[in-house]
Formats: C-alpha cells, structure tokens, sequence
DNA sequence: TTGTATGCGTTATCAT
DNA sequence: ATGATAACGCATACAA
C-alpha cells in the first residue's frame, strides 16, 4: 500500500508540493479557496504531514516525557494527571517511562530521549546514586528537565516538591502531642532524597520535645510487601513502639495489617499516621491520620514550569525550588483516647 | 550551538558518514576496531543519530500509544503498568493520552497519531458516540489497535477485557443469596459498552431469581461527586434499596458515605458490592465485597497482541475477544447477619 | 571492509 | 498567490 504523501497529493491536485505544505501552516499566505480545496482533497486521500519529516525539518518534537520511579501509588497516578493534562493544553505529547526504582534504568530512559525524542523531561528520581551524569546529557543538549516530589540535589534543575521536613516534624509532634513516647519511623531508603529529609523532621522533632531516638525505630524497609511485613514485625517485637510514622502510604497499610494481626488497638494501644494521597483514608478502618501531598497541583505546576522554559529558550534556568505545603489531616488513627488500660484503671 | 550529526562526527575521523552509521548499526559489516573507534569518538563529542532522520529512512518509530478515559482509578494504573512494562521489554516507548471521557478528545487523539507518531494502539473507549470513524482511520494506516477493558462494538479489533457479564450475574446473585430483594445498580453511563454488559448481568440474575427489576433502581450517574452523590440520595430515599451492586469502583465509594450519612447499617441493613481493584479493600469499613479484575494482566495482555500484530505484520488480524476471569472476593459488606430487626425479634 | 550517491517527506528561501 | 529547489540527518544500494 503506497503511502499518500504531499508529492502525491500536489498531483492529484495540479498544484506544487509547496502550496500544499503551505495549506497544512497557518501563517503562510495562500488563497482561501486553494487552501480549502487542498484541505478536502487531502481528507479524502487520507492524507496528513508525516511526522517524522516534519520534525526533521523543523526540529522538534512537540514531545515532553514523564520518567517516574513506580505507578502503584496514588500520588504518582494524580500527579501524572496534572502534567499529562498540561501538555495536552500546549499541544504537546507526552511519553511515559517507569523505572521501577532503578537508577540504570533511568539512565537509560534518559540516554534514549536525547537524540531529539523529547524537547523537555519532568521527572521524579529514582534513587540517590552519586554519579548523575546521565542528567548532564539533557543539559548538553539544551533539554530542560523539571523534578516533581523527588530531586537530586546535585543536579541543577527546578524542583517541585512538598514542604516535607515542616510536614514530617508536625506529624511526628501530633503523635507526641498526643501521647506517643516511643515512635518508629517507617521508610523505604533512608538515603533516598524524600526519605533523608522526612527522616530529618522525624528526627528534629523527636529532639525537641526531648524524646531519645533509638536506631532500631527506624525501619527501613525494601519494596517487597512479604519483607516490609517481616521487617515491621521483627521492629516492633523488639522495640514495641507506640505510634509510627510513615514515609510512603504502602508502609502504613502494611502496618495497619501487623496490627490487626497482632490484636494491636488503634488508636489507644498504638497511632500512626502517613504520607498519603489515598482519598478514602478517612474510610479506613481506623479512618487513617495522612499527610496529603498536593499530588495533582505538584505534577501541573512541574508542567508548567517546563513548557515556560520551553517558550522562552533564553530565560534564565536558574535552579529553582518550589515548595507546595502538605495538609496534615487528623484523623481516628491518630486521637487520644480515655486509654484506663494505660493509666492503670 | 551547532548540533553535531553524523558527517561532523565522520569528519572529525577521517571517515565517510555510511561508515559511521553502520556503527550505530549493529547487523552491518563493519571493522569491530573502527566500530570501537567511532563508538569512542561519538561519545566524546555526544553524538547519538538523530532520531527523527532515521525514523523518516526507515518510517518507524518503535513508539505505541496509550488511550485512557481517565486516570483516577486503580484500574487503568494497573493496567498501564502491565501496558508499558511490555512495551519496555520490545523496546518501544509509550505516549500517554487521558480523554477524560470525551469521544472528541479521543478522535482528536488518534488523528494525531495517524501521521506515522505510533506503530500500534492500545486503547479503554470513552464512549459509545455511534461513528467511530476516527478509529478506520488507524487501519487504513495500518496501525493496529487492540482494545481493553473498554470496547466499541461496531470496530473491529481485537478486545482484551474481563468476564463482565458472569461477573456481574454472580455478584446480584451473591446479593440475592444474602437475603437482599431490592437491589441498585449503580452506573456511570448505562449506554457505555461496559455498563451495558454489566446491566445485563444484573438484570439477568434478579430475572432468574425471580425479582422484578424496577427501572428507578438502576442509577445512572455522572462522574462528578457531587451529583452521584445527589443521584443516590434522591434514589435511596425513595426506594429503599436494601443492597447495590456499583459497576464502579467510585460510585461504590459515594454510596459507603451516604450509607455512614443516614446511619445505614452494612451489612445488616444494606449490602454494597463492587468492581474494584482496590487493595486495601478489606480494610474499608465495613471490608468492601469487590469484584476485582486483573487489570495488569489485561493491560499485559493487550500490549502483548499489539506487538504480536506489529512483528508478524502479516499475521490474521481477525478481530479477538480475549475474556480475562475477574474475582469475586465476598466480604463483611455482603455477609448475611442474624439481622434480629429483620426478622421482628 | 569502506566510500559514493541517492532518497525518505517536509519546509523555507527565493524567484515568478 | 504559487512554483522550483535546496536542505534537514540518516541509511541503504551499489561500487570499489
């Protein structure tokens, strides 16, 4: 089946390749008739400017990518929303790549977008290797690229995320505040960007209200849900926490089940709350205290910053950080509770 | 800054440009030394071949699109994943499209995908608008399309989507069994392939069990929380359903509010069960009876037919329906109760 | 094994 | 307002 192309097209209409092309640009000037007579023909032959041609020519791609670590969150799913739906507005497409937690993977997603694939990435790290040389390669080759949520700190690129060390001290003080003593602090990697600086906040708030921290109540957990279960366990067997707070939403759940296992009581026996962007925690058994990220909000504005720097080439690409606050929401999970058991009558 | 491409790179070696592209090649004759030569040199001055020179030489572009309806939902981000994770594996990259229900969004997609953008499609209808005539215009290029979840009838492609209609049959009939004689079904678009079908499950069984079927217990709703909230109040209050079979995961979700709203005991007053591929279903209060599709899977599924399709260009494209069983998982929201009320002791 | 020459489909420049 | 032509960067058929 021969492609209709615009040679072909110029014939069956007696007209130049260059009328043609110019029916297809709105700026040009061509007469209206010609252009509507183009226009019909074109659609009847099926035909439509190649892309790649196009693209060659005119070099771009009116293409952005998304590069995230996972899908099976929440967050990541809204925050998708928010970019996907911002390129759809400047007319942009956008391609999609998980990474599923690996660095070399994102190096390789990265390495395949430079050659001309995308005209800007935005894009949620994937770990904290020291070397992100990988990123460099988009710098070199004029592709601005935008973080949302996660960032590397050594890389300059605008940054979108929450205002997670203000949100994780709160969280930790509400468990204080309402009486927990002994708090574990659930994270995937500590050494991962999001997870060092809600560490941090976990930490300072522990210190300020005068309550030690203990190693073993920082449970670092993989990705697996049969070891994030075995290492909850084996924490809290030990350490007997009262109230945890947690990084990723995936952990809490993974808690909420140890308790229930366990016959923990939540809230008077133990409180948690957690990072998350669930809409239905307040439908949980316990309705689920949660820190809630602007999820959607975060991935537009990341968008947007992008496609600002895509209009003016020129502007400064300043390394930027922008902080959209969190909201903490109290719920159940987290009340203080006429608990007699624990006074003793 | 000039842009390096091939014929600088092949200067800057004292060789010709086939040369140089046979490097990026790898089935040609090529020298594995100068291979390694060029390879090195390329790298120094961050050269990589341009990618939309060489999809118009060899027209493809190893890129497949996504077509959702929405995003807000378990299911499609499952799906999505099983969906790109194939295409990883083929070494294709994967645009994203979200319609927001909107059959002109995606008509306008595909038609911007049928200029050589895409080598295949997968794709959850939108609608049930009658022409489908966007989607002729992918097989008249050639491009195939492989539905999930979501099918349009009248088009012929192959549709990877769930058991709906036995599913649905079983659910009412799990109601019935349970003791409920006046059950809602819960809609977003009755006239919508899915909801049709899952209609016609529930219409079924409450015929075999010789219920009668009143047309103002089916409630057809929006997709904006607030009026299917409204939809189910006016409903309820005036039929007093004593259970509801909800063909989505959201309307399921409204209803349990409602329900905590008018202190409508679950399970003992009314019964609720739902498509749905929520996780933490059974940690819902009460634990959500759902019926949960293998949303990965499918997306697994219809991405591995596509790229079937696409490297036996030639194979049958016969149009396939490829039913993937659904769960019914029972839990404490349909479970039968020594409802004393009931019974007037 | 390497080089030469041509064309992929489009658009921009220049001429008419 | 329209047409002729060159160039975008690459990959292949063919020649050497």
């Amino acid at each position: 089946m021969s492609q209709i192309n615009i040679k072909k097209l110029a014939a069956a209409l007696g007209l130049s390749t260059s009328t043609v092309s110019r029916a297809f640009r709105n700026n040009s000037d061509i007469n209206p008739l010609t252009k509507e007579r183009i226009l019909r023909m074109a659609d009847e032959l099926g035909y439509s400017p190649n892309l790649y041609a196009s693209n060659l020519r005119e070099s771009k791609s009116k293409t952005i990518a998304i590069i995230i670590p996972e899908f099976d969150n929440n967050f990541f799913s809204q925050a998708i929303k928010g970019i996907e739906q911002q390129a759809r507005r400047n007319g942009y497409h956008t391609l999609i790549y998980v990474t599923e937690d690996d660095v070399k993977q994102e190096a390789t997603f990265i390495r395949s977008l430079c050659n001309g694939r995308v005209e800007g990435v935005v894009m949620s790290a994937s770990g904290e290797g020291l070397k992100h040389v990988h990123l460099n390669m988009l710098k070199e080759r004029g592709i601005p690229l935008v973080f949302f949520d996660r960032c590397y700190e050594d890389v300059e690129a605008t940054c979108v995320t929450g205002n997670d060390y203000e949100s994780s001290y709160e969280a930790t003080l509400h468990l204080i505040m309402n009486g927990c003593k002994r708090i574990a602090y659930l994270v995937v990697n500590k050494n991962v960007s999001i997870g060092k600086i809600r560490m941090q906040g976990y930490l300072d708030a522990l210190k300020s209200a005068g309550l030690p921290c203990e190693d073993e109540l920082i449970i670092e957990c993989t990705n697996d849900k049969e070891e994030i279960y075995k290492s909850i366990k084996r924490s809290f067997e030990k350490m007997k926490p009262d109230g945890a707070f947690a990084s990723v939403e995936r952990l809490a759940m993974t808690t909420l089940r140890y308790c229930a296992d366990v016959k923990l009581e939540i809230p008077s026996d133990f409180k948690l709350v957690c990072f998350s962007c669930l809409e239905i925690a307040d439908m949980l058994n316990p309705p689920l205290s949660t820190i809630k990220q602007p999820a959607f909000e975060m991935g537009k504005r990341a968008a947007e910053i992008l496609f600002e720097a895509l209009c003016n080439k020129e502007s400064v690409t300043e390394k930027q950080v922008i902080l959209l606050p969190s909201t903490i929401i109290p719920r159940k999970s987290t009340a203080v509770v006429n608990n007699t058991k624990a006074i003793g009558l």
